[in-house]
RNA sequence: GCGGCCGUAGUCUAGCCUGGCCCAGGACGUUGGCCUUCCAAGCCAAUGACCCGGGUUCGAAUCCCGGCGGCCGCACCA
C-alpha cells in the first residue's frame, strides 16, 4: 500500500506518549504481543466501555466471562480442531513453507477440502509436485494448528488449548444462560476478553497480534421469527461487496440500506443485517467516516466452518488498505447442535405455541403376538423397522397393495391394527440460531488513533472522540505561582472527586502544556490566572479549535460531566 | 518461514563503507532551577544509547558468524 508514514508516526507516538509498545522489548521483543501503555489501558478500557454502552446496555443482552484455556472437547465439538489447521509442506532444498492443499489446488485447479496428511502426500507424490520457487523435493505434509495448545494440571493427562475466539465460552453455557434469561428469545450474550491464535507471521503492530482482546456478542434467536429489530435501522446505507459481485470479480461496494438488503437475501438474516447497521454506526461513533467503512462478504470458499454467511467490517488504514476490524457471521444452529451432540446435553430452545395444538395422529397398533409367531428369530427387527415407519406409509401401503414390506417381509392387515389418536402439542423445541458480531479491540484502537492523529504546524493534535478520551481535562496554572499553583489544584481535586480522569501540570510553559496536552487528546483544558484568584472564573480551552471560554470555576466539574456525556458542546459550557 | 533492507539515549539522528581522533556527537523531550500572564519562547544544570551472544584484532558502534527484532516483497491470516 502506501508509504509507511502514518504507521511510523503513530507508533512513535504510542511509544512515547505510552499507548502502547512491542513485549518483551528487554529480551529483544517477539513478535505478535503489545503491550499497552497507561494511556493504551485506559483508552482500551473507555472502547470497551463504549462497546458495552452501545451493544450491551439495554439490549436484552448479557455480559459473561468464561476461561481462556479450554479442554480438547471444547475445540473438538466447535470444529477448530479440524479446521483451524492447515497442512503445510517444506522445501528440502530451499526451506520454503507452502499451504500443501494450495499447492495441490493450483496443480489441480480443484478443491482439495478434508483430506488426511497421508492422501495429501500421496497426490503430491502422483503429481511429482515440487517447490514452485527452486524445483527442490517437498517433504512430507504436517499439520500447522494455529491454536495454543498446552496441557492441563500436574501430569499433563489433559491437552487443552486457548481459544482462539471467545465464542465458544458461550455456547458452551447456553443452557444456563437461556434458563437466566427465563426460557426468552431472542437475546444475547456478550463477552470482551482474550483470544489467542499462533500467528505464523505476525506483522503491523497492533492489527495482527497472537494475542488480542475480542468483543464478542451471540445473538440467540428463532429463525422461524423474523428480526424484531429490524426497523430501527432499516434506512441506515451499508457500503456492501457481496459474494455474488466478487465472484463476477467486482470489488467495488454497492451501497443499500440494510432494509433492501435484507429484503433482496444480499444479508441472509435480518439480525444479521441489524448488527451490521449498529456496527457501523459504533465506528462512526468512534471518528470512521461511513466512506471508509465497508462491508466485504466472504466467499463460500472463505468463510469460516461454521458460517453461512459473513460480511468482514473492513475500515481503510492509510499503510494497510481496507483491515477487517469486525467480523458478522450467521453461524445458524451449528454450534449449539455441535454441543449438544458431544455433550449429550438438551441445548434447544422451547416456544409455547398460543394454543396448545391438538393434532389428530396415526398411531400404528402392532399385534405382537402374531408377528412374533410368524416371523421368530426377525420379529424383534422387523417390529423396530415398522414402528420406525411413518404410520400414514405403512397404512397405506396395506390398503393399496394389501400388504408393507419390512426387513423383506410381508406385514399384512393380520399384523397391524391402526388407531387414530389426539396428540396435545403445547410449544416447538428447536435449536436456536445465532448471528455473532465480533469485534478486534486492539485493530479498533489503532484505527481510532489513526483517524484521530492530525498535525497543527508541526505539532501533534489527537482529535479523540471526548467519550473515548484517555484523559478528561487538565488543570493548568498559568504561570508557576503559589497562589495560581494552589488555586488550580483544589479545581483539580474539584473533577477527581466529580469522577473526571483530570490531571494537573505545572511543568513549562503554558504552550508547551497545551502541546502536551493536545498530543494526547485531552480534550479540554482548564487554565488558572491571575483574574481567577479575583473573581473565581476559570478558561476552558478546547483541543480542536484552541477556542476559550469563560467559566465560574465552581461549575467546572458539572459543565465538564454534560460535554462528556454529549448533553453539552463546548460552546454551551459556557452559558449560565 | 524465504529473499531484500535495517537495528545508536524517551524520540529523531551523526558516526559504520575506509577499525583507534568515540569511556559515541547533535537536536528534541524529560527532570530541577531562574524567568515568564495563554499556544512546544529564553537561560543554567541534570538525565540517558551502540539489539543480544560469539569471533577477528594490540584495539570493534564500525569487519565476520549466529540469534532476536523491525520494515518491504513472497507465503500465511480458519
Amino acid at each position: 500500500m502506501a508509504s509507511k508514514g502514518k504507521y511510523e508516526a503513530i507508533s512513535e507516538l504510542a511509544r512515547r506518549r505510552g499507548f502502547f509498545w512491542q513485549s518483551f522489548e528487554i529480551y529483544g521483543g517477539m513478535g505478535g504481543f503489545i503491550d499497552l501503555g497507561p494511556l493504551g489501558t485506559k483508552l482500551k478500557h473507555r472502547l470497551e466501555d463504549s462497546w458495552r454502552d452501545f451493544f450491551v446496555k439495554g439490549g436484552g443482552i448479557y455480559e459473561i466471562s468464561t476461561p481462556i484455556i479450554n479442554p480438547k472437547i471444547v475445540f473438538q465439538a466447535s470444529g477448530h480442531l479440524d479446521s483451524f489447521k492447515d497442512p503445510m509442506v517444506e522445501c528440502q532444498r530451499c526451506g520454503r513453507k507452502y499451504r500443501a492443499d494450495h499447492l495441490l489446488e493450483e496443480a489441480a485447479g480443484a478443491k482439495f477440502e478434508a483430506m488426511g496428511l497421508e492422501a495429501i502426500d500421496a497426490e503430491i507424490e502422483a503429481r511429482n509436485l515440487a517447490c514452485p520457487e527452486c524445483g527442490g523435493r517437498l517433504s512430507k505434509s504436517r499439520y500447522f494448528l494455529t491454536m495454543f495448545e498446552t496441557t492441563i494440571g500436574p501430569y499433563s493427562e489433559a491437552i487443552g488449548y486457548a481459544r482462539p475466539e471467545t465464542a465458544q465460552g458461550i455456547f458452551i453455557d447456553f443452557k444456563r444462560l437461556y434458563e437466566i434469561a427465563r426460557g426468552k428469545l431472542p437475546f444475547g450474550v456478550a463477552q470482551i476478553g482474550r483470544a489467542l491464535r499462533n500467528e505464523i507471521s505476525p506483522r503491523q503492530g497492533p492489527i495482527r497480534l497472537r494475542e488480542f482482546t475480542l468483543m464478542e456478542i451471540e445473538f440467540f434467536f428463532d429463525p422461524e421469527e423474523g428480526c424484531g429489530a429490524l426497523e430501527e435501522v432499516e434506512d441506515e446505507v451499508l457500503r456492501l461487496v457481496p459474494a455474488s459481485l466478487r465472484e463476477k470479480g467486482i470489488e467495488e461496494p454497492i451501497e443499500k440500506s440494510v432494509g433492501e438488503a435484507v429484503r433482496e437475501g444480499i444479508i441472509i438474516n435480518g439480525w444479521l443485517g441489524f448488527f451490521m447497521a449498529k456496527s457501523k454506526e459504533f465506528m462512526r461513533g468512534l471518528g470512521i467516516p461511513e466512506d471508509r467503512q465497508k462491508f466485504h462478504e466472504k466467499l463460500p470458499g472463505e468463510r469460516a466452518h461454521y458460517s453461512a454467511q459473513t460480511f468482514d467490517h473492513e475500515v481503510l488504514l492509510e499503510d494497510w488498505g481496507w483491515v477487517e476490524i469486525a467480523g458478522h457471521a450467521y453461524r445458524t444452529d451449528y454450534d449449539l447442535s455441535r454441543h449438544s451432540a458431544f455433550s449429550g446435553q438438551e441445548l434447544r430452545a422451547f416456544k409455547a405455541y398460543e394454543k396448545p395444538r391438538v393434532e389428530r395422529v396415526l398411531k400404528i397398533v402392532p399385534n405382537e403376538a402374531r408377528i412374533r409367531e410368524e416371523f421368530g428369530e426377525k420379529h424383534k427387527a422387523i417390529l423396530e423397522a415398522l414402528m420406525g415407519a411413518r404410520p400414514e406409509d405403512v397404512k397405506g401401503s396395506i390398503e393399496a397393495k394389501g400388504y408393507f414390506e419390512a426387513l423383506g417381509e410381508r406385514i399384512g392387515p393380520e399384523h397391524v391394527s391402526f388407531r387414530t389418536v389426539e396428540v396435545k402439542e403445547t410449544g416447538r423445541r428447536f435449536i436456536p440460531h445465532v448471528v455473532e458480531p465480533s469485534f478486534g479491540l486492539e485493530r479498533i484502537m489503532y484505527a481510532v488513533l489513526e483517524y484521530s492523529y492530525s498535525k497543527k504546524g508541526d505539532r501533534i493534535v489527537l482529535r479523540l472522540p471526548r467519550r473515548i478520551a484517555p484523559i478528561q481535562a487538565v488543570v493548568l496554572p498559568l504561570v508557576n505561582r503559589g497562589d495560581l499553583e494552589a488555586k488550580a489544584k483544589s479545581i483539580w481535586r474539584a473533577l477527581l472527586e466529580a469522577g473526571l480522569d483530570a490531571e494537573y501540570d505545572d511543568s513549562g510553559s503554558i504552550g508547551r502544556r497545551y502541546a502536551r496536552a493536545d498530543e494526547i487528546g485531552v480534550p479540554i483544558a482548564i487554565t488558572v490566572d491571575q483574574r481567577s484568584l479575583i473573581d473565581d472564573t476559570v478558561t476552558l480551552r478546547e483541543r480542536d479549535s484552541w477556542r476559550q471560554i469563560r467559566v465560574r470555576a465552581d461549575e467546572v466539574p458539572a459543565r465538564l460531566r454534560g460535554y462528556f456525556s454529549g448533553d453539552l458542546d463546548f460552546e454551551g459550557m459556557g452559558g449560565s
